[in-house]
DNA sequence: CTTGTCTATGCAACGAGTTGCATAGCAGGA
DNA sequence: TCCTGCTATGCAACTCGTTGCATAGACAAG
């Protein structure tokens, strides 16, 4: 149920209705936590009748009305027991790293393309990132002395950064291994 | 159902039983996909009875009977498919991320010790890696040449190692983030 | 004036994954 | 002897996550 903790986090970093919160799971959050706008709208309105969140109908103009949710009493103290229990250490789900064991049995240089997607999207994320990086912490425009929560902001997109840096490297090695076995003629057993 | 392939694969490296295929995904397979044994039993039920999957009752002595699955055409078939689909690059779910930025809302300090205990789990499994790299790729008694398996179960091998070791780093600067925050006299705001 | 896009919310059905429990033979130690 | 632990398989219930679909107002382009 980390959903549940991830939206108490990005609603108390800033209120906002369940479109905005589907929107800031397809940038900043998302890029620790994925969830579509139906799980989104599920988990609010189960946590607004657990007393978790209140709710506030803002109507627009120009727009449909929304609802804007924020953090209640009982959800700040929901979030702060789950951040004083353990958790465990994320388990991965690699579907590429299957992939490229099971080209053993197939065809490896098929893999190739596939392998140069997927780096072109670790290099599109990573730009985004640094970009993020220079604009809100490191850039001309950005703050002198960080606050706390800035300082965690920025060390959890630090933690990215280094992950897409360490992708795009580790794909590399990849599309080399592909040329190489591509290269050497199979033995003649 | 990504796990039909991983299953696949391990099951082409190897025939097995579905408590077997647990242990591997315990082990090798799991550093990249987890499944318990639930799941395998169910899965390896469903894809015998579409075919993908041949069983053989092998009875044992000293310890209870086996089914002992093995790919049949249509599964090498089917993975076949898979490999020349693309597939999306994986979306991360890292709970500590969320954490972390949780604690900018709670006690940031009260975080070391979970930071640390997540270091050391990643510690181990470098060590584990390392090891299981040296054993069958790298040391003394590995083979000379590689074939295209082993090729390739190392490249993925060695991106697991390039993880951790970007987990190590990146824990420790969130460390010392949390020292310096620690440090640091909160602002006479 | 129709079509497409953006904001905004939601239902229903399905599939994937987790948790708890059950069974059963064999081995080894208290 | 009883209890624990390992191999080996499985059911049932539940939660989590995905996919497809529906609604509805405002606005812009054709």
């Amino acid at each position: 149920m980390a959903l549940d903790h991830a939206i108490l986090v990005s609603l108390l970093e800033k209120p906002g209705s369940g479109y905005e919160l589907a929107r800031r799971f397809e940038r900043s959050i998302g890029y620790f936590w994925t969830a579509t706008h139906q799980q989104i709208y599920r988990v609010l309105k189960r946590m607004e009748g657990d007393g978790l969140l209140a709710v506030r109908d803002v109507p627009q103009q120009g727009r449909p009305d929304k609802k804007e949710y924020s953090v209640a009493g009982p959800g700040r103290a929901a979030l702060s027991r789950w951040l004083h229990e353990p958790i465990e250490p994320e388990s991965l789900r690699h579907d590429l790293a299957v992939k490229i064991r099971g080209a053993a049995f197939d065809d490896p240089a098929a893999l190739v393309r596939e392998v140069e997607r997927h780096r072109q999207v670790h290099s599109d994320r990573l730009a985004h990132y640094l970009a993020g990086e220079a604009r809100d912490f490191t850039g001309p425009g950005a703050p002198d002395a960080l606050d706390t929560g800035q300082e965690l902001q920025h060390v959890v997109l630090r933690g990215g950064i280094a992950y897409e840096r360490m992708s795009l490297a580790w794909l590399d090695d990849v599309l080399a291994t592909l040329h190489r076995i591509a290269a050497t003629p199979p033995p003649a057993a």
